[in-house]
DNA sequence: TTGATATTTTGGAATGATTCTAAATATTAC
DNA sequence: GTAATATTTAGAATCATTCCAAAATATCAA
């Protein structure tokens, strides 16, 4: 019930490219993650597609997930061994683990630390990707 | 059939200080992480213990190690999904996984460089560890 | 359209790292 | 020593994820 024109362009143009089909349920989880700004679990993701498409499969979930992660139209991000999780923010950035509530936050990296990351590497290290989260807790106020 | 004195003393008073016992299968696990510089899993770990103490459990292996991180002798490091890893690395450090043979290197970090990761938190978030990971190919030479 | 073909979905079984359990051992305190 | 406490151990349980093979669906050519 949701998936704006544009992710819906998106999504498709990602697929073809990749030589993968259009379906309801990619559509459907990839809507279920752009629509809201979390961190969803693929349980959550699950919950929430099934609100409006009740014969989804879990185990389609986790074939749509791992689909879209493919084709790069969505992060997937651990904190250490917990249930992986999923998130709609292409920008390179950070996460933060509050060790109180469970939330995690999108952190934004300045192109300065960003660049300090990359100049951390001697000769022969050709990075693809990293990753960066802190752990702490969220001053609440 | 390892672990030098200073380790020995090192171990023995972080599990005092912990109100834990000296055992020689925390002896043996521990001595198994501090003899080489790597990053090996608990089943790697298993199979050192065992070369010199035959009758070692893997689950036993698992409580020294949940112990050793708790006391802060040694690091738990995690890629993705994978199976942990545990470093003897205490200095604050990063690590680079090789996608192409699994190896894991540890990465020295310029105090400039943790000051500017730290410098991307915003108001209200107090950081008690980071974590970060480079993926990549090394250029063998 | 229609049917052939390739892809995707699905429910349920399998996997595998890790944790749990409860009995046997080892360590410490008295 | 003996009792109290902590640790080790083998094996069972957990649980997120992956695998499987059958049913459903999408695509393409005629
Ligand atoms: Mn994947
Ligand atoms: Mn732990
Ligand atoms: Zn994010
Ligand atoms: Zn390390």
């Amino acid at each position: 019930m949701n998936l704006s024109p544009e992710h819906k362009a998106l999504l498709d143009n990602a697929l073809i490219d990749s030589g993968l089909r259009s379906t309801r349920q990619r559509e459907q989880v990839y809507g279920v993650i752009m629509s809201k700004q979390d961190h969803p679990t693929a349980d959550e993701i699950y919950a929430r597609a099934k609100a409006s498409m009740p014969t989804i499969s879990l185990a389609t979930v986790y074939n749509c997930l791992e689909t879209l992660v493919d084709c790069g139209l969505v992060r997937q991000v651990n904190f250490d061994r917990e249930p992986s999780r999923y998130c709609p923010n292409l920008k390179e950035h950070a996460h933060f683990y509050c060790k109180e509530t469970g939330e995690v936050f999108d952190i934004d990296l300045s192109g300065q630390a960003i660049h300090e990351l990359r100049r951390q590497l001697p000769e022969g290290f050709e990075m693809e990707s990293f990753e960066l989260s802190y752990h702490g807790k969220t001053h609440s106020n």
